[in-house]
DNA sequence: ATATTTATTCAAGTTATTTGAATTAAGTAT
DNA sequence: ATACTTAATTCAAATAACTTGAATAAATAT
């Protein structure tokens, strides 16, 4: 088991220009079109500071000028907006059966992707495949690797399953004592970043979907299990040894179904791909695709909409707990599963009263699907890089 | 309701100086006695700066040589640790029938602590009283006001009930729309941190406690209810509106005990002071102090072990949620519950398999007691103010 | 037209860092 | 004992990035 262990540094000259690329660049993300005098106001950092922060983001091509702000008293302000296609970013999604590839430009837009079936999964198979179809994204958006951020990899977890005693079965074979960060970034000589499933998903919705204002929220992960990524202040939850998450364990029906972890009544034997397809399998459906399932749900099968009302149910149940305990702005469904079935899902959610979550002034809705499909994982290894471009690392509690 | 949402704002010299400054702190607090070039190489700076920094602290008189490590080959590293005398903070709790203060040297030890009965908690009567303490501690334990990092004040939450459907009854009345922060240091000239009293009792544990070298863990609180405080990279979660860890009213039981908050099965309602005393009430037994509580477990009263039994199962169930969700190194049991029946609810805890942290090779145990008793909170207060002069804002992540 | 406001530019000035050379002092090998 | 190695420490200079302050530019308001 890998420990993910942080500790804090200190800073100098050089590492406080990185930090402060990524406070004005997180602000002009989130606020764009702007100006220097707004950024330098809302950043706490001088004019000039900005200034010549911005000047070289311009020169990198990062940010673009898009003519003067008009409309009130003083010398109109240079607006800067990203520059989307100045930079991109690769994600991997590696699955049981298959590889994944999307690519994103600087603003998060989805520019390529690809789907590639393969039954051997082992790192000695899939790192040449996985450095292939990299080079082919390149061609493909006629792109120079000088212009590539990064690549984000992402596995379901959790990880170092081995250590621990049969909780869940490697899901990735193989992979489990890989340093997968190291083997990649050799591999492919660029920045990798590697994380689960749900937790790249949960970035994604941050750096182009439904949660890009919003800094804390939960997001509830459909894949095979049921995951749970977090972000609190804008940064991302790993938990102490990056298995923090796991929320498809959590019981709610004690003596429930048997789950594969050994306990009972887990979540994710109730609210899953899988759980879904055991569901329907002991009723003769099989549904094996997401496909079938948007189907199923189309022609109203009585079958399938009473596994939507037993796992709503149970989902309900996990939304008190996340508001509870997270005090989230909003959490948001998605993953590996049909929009119109997270729609469904939802719609059938009975929103617990007692929860700090149910003020009287909300501005957003307890919960939202998100916005990046079944590719999801995937965009989210490549959102992970630039996520990391723009978030800043000090954070100041005002 | 008070939104504390943060943002990051740009480092400059100054910043970044206060930041190096607590970095060097927090490496010195968690490996004292400890020399200047080990500093540098732990913390990324340059031998140079940290001995700039540590002279520093030395002529404020924060840190104290202690002498030269020998054993090794080269010159002799001289060694630092903390000053404990050299500076204090003063933590407040505001309870519905009392407030409490404790006074804490900068090593987190308590050296003064005063109980004052009150009747009248609105923000007219407790102000003046509490600002009256402050000046009895300092007296008491003859220091200067300059050594006064600040004073922590600590009260249940959730904040802004008024704002939500009913979940909870303000619990101290009257201060629910006061910016408590800002009117205790206009009232006390000098730096405060506000903060709920599981979030504070979390801290106290790494200022001071069981928890002083880890970084992530979950602390469960039992006051009146049930919170829980969670601390991830040394930092602690606060969540959008600041009622982060309202763990009591995570249902343990569908259709179980009717909870205040209009919910059935809550988790308070079964393992909290309050269940306590109504499981026993029903059986003619009056319990209203913890030391009433310890009695009866000293006696090995039948009723009181079958609500341990029970409050003990329920937490277990509570345990595999924050084990599966946060993947916390440790889980601290504490809070204002005498040491006896925390032990015995330990104890009796059974442990789910199907968790994360269901390691093998585990190096701490999975829960804890916390180490600072029925006074937690109040030196959670205190150990705000420590724990914010010795806590870092770069992260990074290796 | 003139005053006011705000953004921007240019040119120092400041802070806290890093770098490099010289010094000190202990342990280790001969 | 003596010389060698290793590591901590000190001193002085160089550097990077930020802040400050004065001057300029271009709008709106009176």
């Amino acid at each position: 088991m890998k420990d993910i262990k942080t500790h804090s540094i200190g800073g100098n000259a050089g590492r406080n220009r990185t930090h402060n690329r990524r406070v004005v660049l997180d602000y002009v993300r989130a606020n764009e079109p702007t100006g220097r005098a707004e950024i330098s106001k809302s950043c706490g950092l001088s004019f000039q500071a900005v200034s010549n922060i911005i000047e070289a983001l311009q020169n990198e091509g990062l940010l673009v000028a898009v003519g003067h702000k008009t409309g009130e008293r003083g010398q109109p302000a240079a607006q800067y907006k990203f520059n989307p296609e100045s930079a991109f970013s690769v994600g991997i999604e590696l699955r049981p059966d298959a590889l994944i590839c999307a690519t994103l430009n600087l603003k998060g837009d989805c520019i390529y992707r690809e789907r590639l079936a393969i039954s051997d999964t082992s790192p000695a198979k899939a790192i040449p495949e996985i450095c292939d179809m990299v080079d082919r994204a390149i061609v493909k958006i006629k792109r120079s690797r000088e212009q590539l951020l990064g690549v984000g990899v992402v596995m379901p977890g959790p990880f170092g399953a081995s250590e621990m005693s049969d909780l869940e079965a490697a899901i990735v074979p193989d992979w489990d004592d890989v340093d997968v960060q190291k083997v990649f970034e050799e591999a492919l000589k660029c920045p990798v970043i590697a994380e689960n499933d749900a937790t790249a998903a949960a970035i994604s919705e941050r750096v182009a979907g439904v949660a890009s204002a919003i800094d804390t929220y939960c997001f509830v992960y459909f894949g095979a299990g049921l995951g749970l990524g977090v972000m609190t202040n804008g940064h991302a939850q790993r938990g102490a040894f990056g298995n923090f998450g796991e929320i498809g364990h959590v019981i709610t029906q004690v003596g429930g179904n048997e789950c594969s972890c050994g306990n009972y009544g887990c979540l994710e034997t109730y609210a899953s791909r899988i759980s879904a397809r055991k569901f329907l399998a002991v009723r003769g459906i099989d549904v094996s695709s997401g496909a079938e399932m948007a189907t199923l749900l189309e022609q109203n099968n009585p079958d399938f909409i009473e596994w939507i009302d037993i796992a709503a149910k149970h989902l309900s149940q996990a939304i008190g707990i996340l508001e509870n305990i997270f005090d989230p702005e909003t959490i948001v469904f998605g993953g590996a599963m049909p929009d119109a079935v997270i729609d469904a899902l939802i719609e059938r959610l009975e929103l617990p009263q007692g929860s700090v979550a149910n003020r009287k002034h909300r501005t957003i809705k307890r919960v939202l699907r998100g916005s990046s499909g079944h590719f999801t994982a995937a965009i989210g290894g490549a959102s992970l890089i630039i996520h990391q471009t723009t978030t800043p690392s000090i954070a100041v509690y005002s």
